[in-house]
DNA sequence: CTAAGAAGTGAATCATGATTCAGTTTTTAA
DNA sequence: TTAAAAACTGAATCATGATTCACTTCTTAG
């Protein structure tokens, strides 16, 4: 017996693990899941194309780490908006799903690669895991407005997947092919879908362009 | 000599490059240049996959004479709304760029791959002659337009360009990445903005989101 | 310092999809 | 009916990018 493994080099492996995910991240944002190529990718990180295969038993693999990974970032994105402590449930929910929309619609080809770019299907159930994670998040949500009594009685499990449901729909529609409507729209009317169902009430969102219209006059 | 080609033959050839460009348009709207398979669109079009090349030179050839029949479909389009006869000139132009960016987003991922997916060279020049063909529709509008007097002098020409690079951009950003405002809210600013640039006078179009808040109040 | 055990390397191999081409069928004019 | 000239075919070949693996370098315990 000689080597074994030590907290240093865990650590640099943890770095370089790392590294990859951020480069492969990159390449994601720029063009989708096929603009990661091992060869390309391991050039970018100043590693051998063998030495990926180390870190990510094959490119699949990769893919569905990258695509956790970007998740991560989104998850982190709305859970800030779900944690705004001076504003009520309600407008907490709305403002998450808010930012999750327009994160979507502002670095789409990221989003198209996320919710709709045709891959393999280990990257696709990473897609299930992915509505999983907002689910939950959600879910935590409604509890705690439940018990602050902002939010009516409710299966918040259920709920929570109706909604995530609902507004991958009205992000997935202006991505992908066959909706009827317009991104905008498709959002804040599931947006504000997503809020009467869970309050049961009226519930009416500010109209991006109302804000344009008023800066050009 | 003995055989010479027939007008019978000229048709049926004439039906067979439809019938490959019908197909891999189909191909093109539901993934993308990238989905455009030789292999796969023979077997589609009933025809071995050398055929294909007795009609188009290369897969680059093919590609670009797809992107060229999708174009004319969206040119047609965009001409219909340029000849409203009972609507003035600038109602009309509005009515056409919004027909452009309305169909962009409502078939996105041809948009994209007309637009913004990485493709071979000789279908990025084809996206040059493309913008052409554009400039040149909305260019006889101008000219009408001063004819009519309902648009003030200018080279029609250059307000055509100015208009097309300015749609497009607007489109490019939502559909690509590095934008920083929202789709309609683009679209609608740059139809705004293109039609003050030929008016010459203040110009206000009707906002989506005020519909739909009308219809669910 | 040394040898066991990893980690890292990159050229060789494999898989997928574009392209070619020798052979087959169809079409035509005489 | 026939032979020239296409048109068509699809298996063979080529190109690109993923994956492997024999080898080298690094790290650690003794």
């Amino acid at each position: 017996m000689a080597y074994r493994e030590t907290s240093r080099i865990r650590e640099r492996k943890q770095i370089t693990r790392q590294t990859i995910l951020t480069n492969a991240l990159r390449l994601l944002n720029e063009s989708g899941f096929s603009g990661i190529q091992m060869a390309t990718l391991a050039r970018q990180c100043q590693l051998a194309t063998g030495t990926l295969y180390r870190y990510f038993s094959s490119k699949e693999a990769l893919c569905t780490a990258v695509f956790e990974h970007a998740t991560i970032i989104e998850i982190n994105r709305v859970a800030a908006q779900l944690q705004q402590a001076h504003k009520g449930v309600p407008e907490r929910i709305a403002d998450a799903l808010m930012t999750f929309a327009k994160r979507a619609l502002r670095a789409p080809v990221a989003a198209w690669a996320l919710i709709a770019e045709p891959v393999e299907p280990a990257v696709s159930a990473a897609r299930l895991r992915y509505r999983e994670q907002y689910a939950t998040l959600f879910a935590q949500a409604i509890d705690e407005g439940i018990v602050e009594r902002s939010l009516p009685q409710q299966n918040s499990t259920l709920s929570s997947h109706a909604l995530v449901g609902a507004i991958a729909e009205a992000l997935i529609g202006p991505l992908a092919q066959q909706n009827q409507y317009q991104p905008w729209q498709a959002i804040s009317a599931s947006v504000q879908f997503c809020l009467q169902a869970i309050t049961a009430t009226p519930y009416t969102i500010i109209c991006p362009q109302q804000e344009l219209s008023h800066e050009q006059r």
